[in-house]
DNA sequence: GCATTAACCACAG
DNA sequence: CTGTGGTTAATGC
């Protein structure tokens, strides 16, 4: 990690809905208790179990939460995307990180003081409204995952993810993955030979171009009958 | 019964 | 880390 800070947060281009609210004395405020981070890579940002400290607002790039559970030893919950912060959850009541944050390439991360945090939402409404947009989004996006997740069998659930990097991530039905196989398995909850497997299928039945992670759709409407069927 | 789905194991590159 | 093949168990016609 290399550190690239004293950019100031008043001239930032890349500031959220949350801290656009902001005053120009209040930016400075989070100026001061923010910290600009340039990772490289895989790099691990936030380590479950390990004391909770800043949140993370992930200004470029894209990483991934994951969390241990009780039988396999990694699942990934989520994507996160440019925009959005990692470890708001654990802002008021607990002390340590309830699971793990890794960068999936180059990225750009504010680490943002949890005093700034709890003071803003206690002076500024408006701050406070637009993070509770932001969080309830989220669950929103847990509840539909969730319902998907148990409702749908494994060819359904790799459809989505794959839909789900060509629509929402790099917006082009030809892109590269981010994730190695047993990263693709621990998001659509299966065996590493089971997301192997079912890959090289949507290979063979030319739903798809597969070149190592680099991944073309070729068949966008039995992808999405695919996902949508189960 | 028979087919489908998917996990687990072994093993090779 | 990836890919393949065999086996097994559960579930649904």
């Amino acid at each position: 990690m290399s550190e690239k800070n004293m950019i100031e947060c008043t001239n930032c281009n890349f500031r959220s809905k949350v801290t656009n609210t902001l005053s120009q004395q209040e930016l400075q405020a989070l100026s001061r208790s923010c910290l600009s981070v340039n990772a490289v890579g895989r790099e691990k940002i936030l380590r479950e179990g390990a004391p909770a400290t800043h949140v993370i607002y992930l200004k470029s790039g894209l990483a991934k939460i994951h969390k241990t559970g009780p039988q396999r030893e990694d699942q990934i919950l989520k994507i996160v995307m440019p925009g959005n912060y990692i470890g708001i959850q654990t802002l008021f009541t607990k002390k340590s990180n309830l699971y793990s944050a890794t960068t999936l390439e180059g990225s750009t991360l504010c680490y943002i003081d949890f005093n700034f945090f709890r003071e803003m939402i206690r002076t500024n409404p408006r701050f406070a409204y637009e993070l509770i947009a932001l969080i309830s989004d989220d669950e929103l996006g847990y509840f539909e995952r969730m319902i998907n997740h148990s409702q749908k069998q494994s060819s359904g659930r790799l459809a989505d993810t794959l839909l789900f990097f060509a629509n929402d991530v790099y917006h082009s039905d030809s892109f590269t993955l981010p994730l190695s196989r047993n990263d693709l398995s621990a998001i659509i909850c299966s065996s590493r030979e089971t997301a192997i497997r079912t890959l090289s299928d949507f290979h063979k039945s030319e739903i798809i171009l597969l070149d190592g992670k680099h991944v073309t759709i070729l068949d966008r409407e039995k992808l999405a009958k695919i996902s949508k069927k189960g």
